[in-house]
DNA sequence: CCGTTATTGGTAAAATTTATCAGTTATGAA
DNA sequence: TTCATAACTGATAAATTTTACCAATAACGG
């Protein structure tokens, strides 16, 4: 399976201005850290790592709010406690997060529609979409437990 | 499909026994605010619903951390903005949120381990969990927008 | 009923998120 | 390249959410 390929700078920077929206050294700042991180990073964490590099706070979190909007930034739950983002392929993915070391990786689930339309016949409910994460450990966490 | 059965109020007591914790009246009336309710609330709802019953915030931030822990409580990402948690059945259960009013529907999911077991070969992971949650509009909403 | 001790409430403090607005800067046009 | 416009940013204040604290309370076993 694919390790996640970044969206090039380039794109993003067409895809703000197709938007009205202006590609500022903050917004590709935020989009940098995020891009160069296989684990994702939660807002706090996002906006310390980020005011080193002259981003303020209040950029970070509206920054991170656009890119998720857009679909470039996804939200991982991260097993019940922290929110993180990750970097994503924009579209409908679904994430593979590792309990040691936090990596994610996106796969494309699939088997969930045959699953929803027996909720639809047994709830009454009529189904328009579902967030699935999976957890496990990657292999170069369980190498180190070795 | 069931509604959520929910746990009586004296199992709630003997396995709190069990554990050694106490039963007392601030803990059975945040239990009761759950199981009474269909959709359950966010801890910032739960403390101000709470504190009409006499019930500080401190105490109901504490249960719910503590029901949750016990499994009595679930945490709903609910479509990627407010936390809820809601009532219900002990184990490995999964939820069907409606979009119009929120209410949770308990479904005992499947179809995910095949995807797991694919997961495991193409990603190299040894997988240990996974979180889903679905979205759609309950009969009773549908109905209401005719 | 009593004693022990887990639990609570109320408040203070900490942490997180949002609002505000003057100053900055990306962008397109000239 | 320069300029004008308006989107964007930063710094701080304010609001919101969560945690810490400890004396007072009350659940539970004996």
């Amino acid at each position: 399976m694919k390790q996640t390929e970044n969206i090039s700078i380039e794109t993003l920077r067409s895809r703000f201005g197709e938007a009205g929206l202006r590609f500022t050294r903050q917004r590709e700042t935020v989009w940098n850290l995020f891009a160069r991180s296989r684990r994702g990073f939660s807002l706090v964490e996002a906006a310390k790592a980020l005011r080193k590099k002259r981003v303020g706070p209040a950029t970070v979190y509206r920054t991170v709010a656009l890119l998720e909007e857009m679909g470039f930034l996804c939200r991982i739950h991260d097993e019940r406690r922290e929110h993180r983002f990750v970097a994503c392929t924009p579209g409908h993915v679904h994430h593979l997060v590792c309990r040691g070391c936090g990596r994610v990786v996106e796969f494309a689930a699939c088997g969930i529609p045959i699953l929803e339309r027996l909720l639809a016949v047994e709830t009454g409910f009529s189904i328009e979409g579902h967030y699935l994460e999976v957890y496990g450990i990657c292999s170069e966490c369980r190498g180190a437990n070795k």
